[in-house]
Order: C-alpha cells, then sequence, then structure tokens
DNA sequence: CTTATAGTACACCCTATGGTTAACTATCTG
DNA sequence: CAGATAGTTAACCATAGGGTGTACTATAAG
C-alpha cells in the first residue's frame, strides 16, 4: 500500500553520518579525490574508503578513475527522493495540525480523534 | 570548523527505517495512538514502542498520556534542519556542476580542478 | 474484584555499522 | 628499477539497531 522505496533507507542512512555529511559539503564545493575527502576526518584510509563507497552506492556520489587517483563529484539527484518525502510531510503537517486543533477546542471529541482511524 | 549537527544525525537515522516512515505518514494525516501506529507492522508491541520512542527521542513526535493510551502527534518541525541540509546542497548542486563542466571541456585543466582545494 | 486492554521494561539474539591494522595493487616519480 | 603515493581488500573488533519473548504496570470495563 505505502510505497517504501528501498532507496530512501539507504539514503537517509547515508545521511545519518556527519562524516558523509561532510564529505558531501566538501563535494558540493567542487570534485575532490579519495584522500582529500577524508583529510578533515581523523581516520584511517579504508574508513575513508568505506564511507566514499557507501556515497556512491546509494548514488549520492559518482566516481572517475584518473590513473591513481579516483576523482568524486556529488551526484546530489539521489537526495531529491529523499527530498521530497520530507516536504511531502512537513506540508502535511499544517493541515493535519488544524485538524488537531479543532479536536483540541471542541473538549472531549479528542476520544473521536483518536478513535476515527481504526478499522477493527 | 563545520557544524555537525548532533540532532541531524539522529533525524536522518530515524528517518532511515520504513516503519518510522510508516508512522510519520500515518501522523500526517492526523493523531494516533501507540497501538495505531503499529498495526500495519507485522511486529511485537515491544518493538513498536522502541521505535516510537526513538521518533519521540529526535523530535518528530509528541506523545501526550490520556488514561491509558498514548495519543502521538506528528511533531515534523525537528525536520525542517533535516530538509534544509538537503535543500542546501542540492542547490549547491548546479554551481558545482556548472564549474565541472568548465573544467570538462577546457581537458587537462582537470587536474586543476582536483588540486584547487588542496591546503597541504 | 476480575479480566481485558494499552503500553512499557528487561533480558536476550542477530546482524549491520564504523572503526582498526596489515597487506596488497597500481600508478607516479626519482 | 626503487621508492613514494592513492586507494582497496581482508580479517577483525566493539557497539548499536531492530527484533523477539516474557513479565510487568496501569487504566478501563464487566
Amino acid at each position: 500500500m505505502v510505497n517504501y522505496l528501498a532507496g530512501l533507507d539507504a539514503v537517509f542512512l547515508a545521511l545519518a553520518d556527519p562524516t558523509r555529511r561532510g564529505m558531501i559539503e566538501r563535494l558540493s564545493r567542487g570534485p575532490a579525490t579519495v584522500g582529500e575527502l577524508g583529510r578533515p576526518f581523523a581516520m584511517t584510509k579504508p574508513a575513508i574508503t568505506k564511507h566514499v563507497r557507501t556515497l556512491e552506492q546509494v548514488g549520492l556520489v559518482r566516481r572517475e578513475r584518473i590513473g591513481r587517483i579516483h576523482r568524486c563529484t556529488l551526484a546530489p539527484e539521489a537526495m531529491r527522493d529523499a527530498e521530497e518525502w520530507i516536504e511531502r510531510h512537513r506540508r502535511f503537517w499544517k493541515s493535519s495540525l488544524d485538524r488537531l486543533t479543532r479536536h483540541v477546542e471542541s473538549g472531549d471529541k479528542l476520544t473521536l480523534a483518536l478513535t476515527e482511524e481504526r478499522d477493527e
């Protein structure tokens, strides 16, 4: 019924890490190598590799090998679904809040608000 | 230097789960009890409790106890930072893509594009 | 009082995540 | 060729996440 795009899980999960968000911020100012992406963070190269690969796998980063370096660029189209999802539910908020307010103001109609969605 | 709001970690992580996104979708159509939130999902009550608590802890859901039921409402203000973060980097995309395109079109200036941000 | 209902707490399991060290491949440079 | 540089792979570790079953609290209802 509700469509849980598997991609949303992955994108939100990728964004839930400060290191990866930092990499995205860096990439939003232009392409960078893996080494450059990792330099600001106090962690080893394999850890950096993993983060970059995560970003690549969820489609947020594209990679191009040039000689021995890997040139990474941001591919923020992958963020569209995530942004749309959030935006959609932030919009619904206002209307549902209005309805709620109406119920609250009418006192004991609260119970109605609670049971109106039950289907058993 | 870069401000990694701890809250962003938590909100993105909360959104990275289909069950919790489903609960938010449900709540965007009006308040609901914990039981109502969990009914669509094939999992036990303690699991539901945990998901709801997660949403509550990151500030996406507010809870009000009425007798033995817990009335949950959406508090999507907590999504603002997340949405803003995404929107910010989706905006930067276009400009950085423009710069990239310029470099690509000029052939061997690619190397320049890769080194221009190094500060060591 | 007794039972059903709403929800939580606790102990536990399994797997995924984020990190490490060590060793490796591949490219660039002297 | 020898060495340095960029990056990955593999094995491992600790912790957190999502789920379970069972037991519990508290309110509602007969």
